[in-house]
DNA sequence: TGTATTAGCCTGTATATACAACTAATGTAA
DNA sequence: TTACATTAGTTGTATATACAGGCTAATACA
């Protein structure tokens, strides 16, 4: 494969990447400069300028002038897709946010599952069920699987303290997602969990992420319809600045 | 005001830009090449090459090495967001499309409604009621209002050959675009248009589109939760692919 | 000691130049 | 006519160079 070799700037950006990835650079993490990348791999500053820049465009990095490149801060914002903690969200909006663990455990996959999650059906993984509350109203039922190997301490957190979803963007910026909205109506064990009204409708978001192209985890999001809707913006105005940070 | 003028390479991109919104440059039309740039504008060519190909990435533009730079085909692929033409999406599944008009007139804004679209209260409006269907199953009706002087000849368009979706994009490329989602218990009308059983959810879609800043259209979209899904795909892969994707 | 300057990083932009790869059209020889 | 070579125009990449502007820390100086 790979016949052909790919431009030096790709190769830096993806070295970079990998990086990143693999957590060998965390978060907030200087990054090297123009300079420091011509002397290490011999190209020359503009094709190290083009390989940062376009890092920074795709959200992987924070440059400022003057100061250096910094991986972003994926806990904030998980750059490419708008996928918030819902925490954040709720606080966001001056409400108080709280949570109920119904379920935190090691299990045996289904058949289902373990081809969804394209693992051995011999090989276990992590289970979290949980209720999120917004001012004490349920709004979301997360019913989420997470492969072992991505996140070994899963079991160990208090996800009451932490989202898994805060948690697991912590590990290594998600690459990847896909993600299916339906409306449904839901089973009767749903519909009491998130307290609502007998043949009320719910807002049901399936979701798959990958880092570095292995899928890590797969959930299943509840909402009630009438408490929660979903919103994106599609455009060329919702780059954001982050605010002054320290950086190491 | 504008203290500071942008840099050349983001003056060059706006001005491309500009001459797409405005139309005087059509989708499938050639753009200047970079020696072109070079000889109008007195730039170098790296950073005609520059702004041209920030353009082709933000999805303006194709390139091709050997030919040149033509503007993005709106129609087929609304760059910046994946809302593809009902109509294209269904015969992508190798399934017919079919529609039936229910309403298609001018008329005057509500309150509520002048105040959504931003307009003066005595300014008409287009207003287009549809139906559209997949192998003769109905899976979205289309509640849309237009803004008249974004497209004065909407309301002789005859939309059961041209989707109004794909119809505005060929005006002009749609810039920015909000979307919220939520599951509803649809309104006894709105059911039986969609053929729904009693009690089922409905997937809403309501969605608002700018042109150069400006709102042009705003439209509420229902679809029979147990007949529709919507699909999305975040990350670095899938630039300029369709996503044909399978729901298993 | 306190303040101002300077030196040295960093990113951001702009230019000039060069070569490679691709494509279409043209010219040329069999 | 056909097949092949040439040529010109296009994008894609890479380098070397230059200057501007932001920031920090060391230095010089009063």
């Amino acid at each position: 494969m790979q016949e052909k070799q790919l431009p030096r700037y790709q190769q830096l950006k993806e070295l970079i990447i990998d990086k990143i990835s693999s957590g060998a650079l965390k978060p907030l993490e200087r990054v090297p400069s123009e300079n420091q990348l011509v002397k290490m791999t011999g190209v020359s500053r503009m094709t190290a300028n083009r390989a940062l820049r376009e890092l920074n465009n795709e959200g992987y990095l924070d440059r400022k002038a003057g100061i250096g490149s910094f991986v972003s801060d994926f806990k904030v914002n998980s750059h490419l897709f708008e996928i918030k903690s819902i925490a954040d969200e709720v606080t966001s909006r001056g409400s108080t946010y709280s949570s109920v663990i119904l379920e935190q455990s090691l299990i045996l996959p289904t058949n289902d599952l373990s081809r969804i999650m394209q693992i051995n059906g011999t090989s276990q993984i992590f289970h979290i069920k949980m209720v999120h509350f917004e001012d004490s109203i349920p709004i979301q039922l997360e019913d989420r699987y997470v492969k072992r190997g991505f996140a070994p301490d899963f079991i160990k957190q208090d996800f009451s303290e932490i989202t898994p979803s805060a948690y697991l963007s912590s590990i290594s910026p998600l690459n990847e997602a896909e993600q299916v909205v339906s409306a449904i109506t839901p089973s009767l064990s749903i519909s009491e969990l998130l307290q609502m009204k007998k043949d009320k409708p719910c807002l049901l978001i399936t979701r798959k992420t990958w880092v570095r192209k292995v899928l890590v985890t797969y959930g299943k999001f509840y909402h009630p319809g009438d408490r929660y809707e979903l919103l994106g913006n599609y455009g060329p105005i919702m780059r954001k600045k982050l605010s002054n940070k320290k950086h190491d």
